[in-house]
DNA sequence: TATAGCACTATCCTTTTTGATAGTAAAAGC
DNA sequence: GCTTTTACTATCAAAAAGGATAGTGCTATA
């Protein structure tokens, strides 16, 4: 390979690692959805249920974990009766503002786009 | 259930499911990186693994194929011997610039921040 | 002639993810 | 006393994702 090619597919490779990093925190169906859905506020375990839609307790309840081990969830018993159980974002995952903001406005564009190729197919 | 709490779940749902439509497309290990690696300028098969280190040929035939049917990859063969097939970005996947540098910038801070609480555990 | 590069595909297998269903303990509300 | 709510866990099963290995047909190169 020739030294030009080798430099830029370093520059590639570096470019990349942060991406593979982020994504090996965030990937899945669920947790940026369970994310999004605590930048509305603290939640309980049924509250979050009832927003991500389709998704199982089981699930829920894995992703929560795995979320919490990362640092991007913070899970709160308030003692008392009952014990109230609250779920929140942390100062880490509130950083991850930009990703979901840039991420929801290319997922609306995207569902524009499909409408207006759905279209064109059917003429 | 309260009103209140019904519509800002409304709310919360609205919000979410953009986050859902482009993670359909975009989700698993693969997707990001390989359009990442297209954002460097059209590049053959071989070259793209290349850059995404690990990718096997399969994942990357078949994550090609995925991403080519979004329409987030153009693959383009010039004919002639020996014959030559290009992949490149699409108006389309172009506008996952925000998403893409987003997330890196957000890998770099989890990266730091990784190695941080990791100095801090061994005190 | 032998080897290497290109762009894959095929087969088989393992791991991970996701889902369905049921169950629990403790308290509150009817 | 019975049901409901809350916050889960357990078990089983299916589906999706990913990996290892080998092979193909072609060409270029040593």
């Amino acid at each position: 390979m020739k030294t030009a090619t080798v430099k830029t597919q370093e520059a590639c490779v570096n470019m990349l690692r942060p991406v593979r990093d982020a994504l090996e925190v965030l990937q899945g169906k669920w947790k940026l959805p369970i994310l999004v859905s605590l930048t509305f506020g603290e939640k309980r375990f049924t509250d979050i249920a009832k927003d991500v839609d389709g998704i199982t307790d089981r699930m829920l309840s894995k992703e929560l974990r795995d979320l919490e081990l990362n640092d991007l969830v913070k899970r709160t018993v308030e003692t008392g009766y009952p014990v109230k159980i609250t779920y929140s974002l942390t100062a880490h995952s509130k950083s991850l503002d930009d990703v979901i903001e840039s991420l929801r406005t290319w997922g609306i564009m995207h569902k524009k786009k499909l409408a207006a190729d759905c279209k064109k197919h059917r003429k």
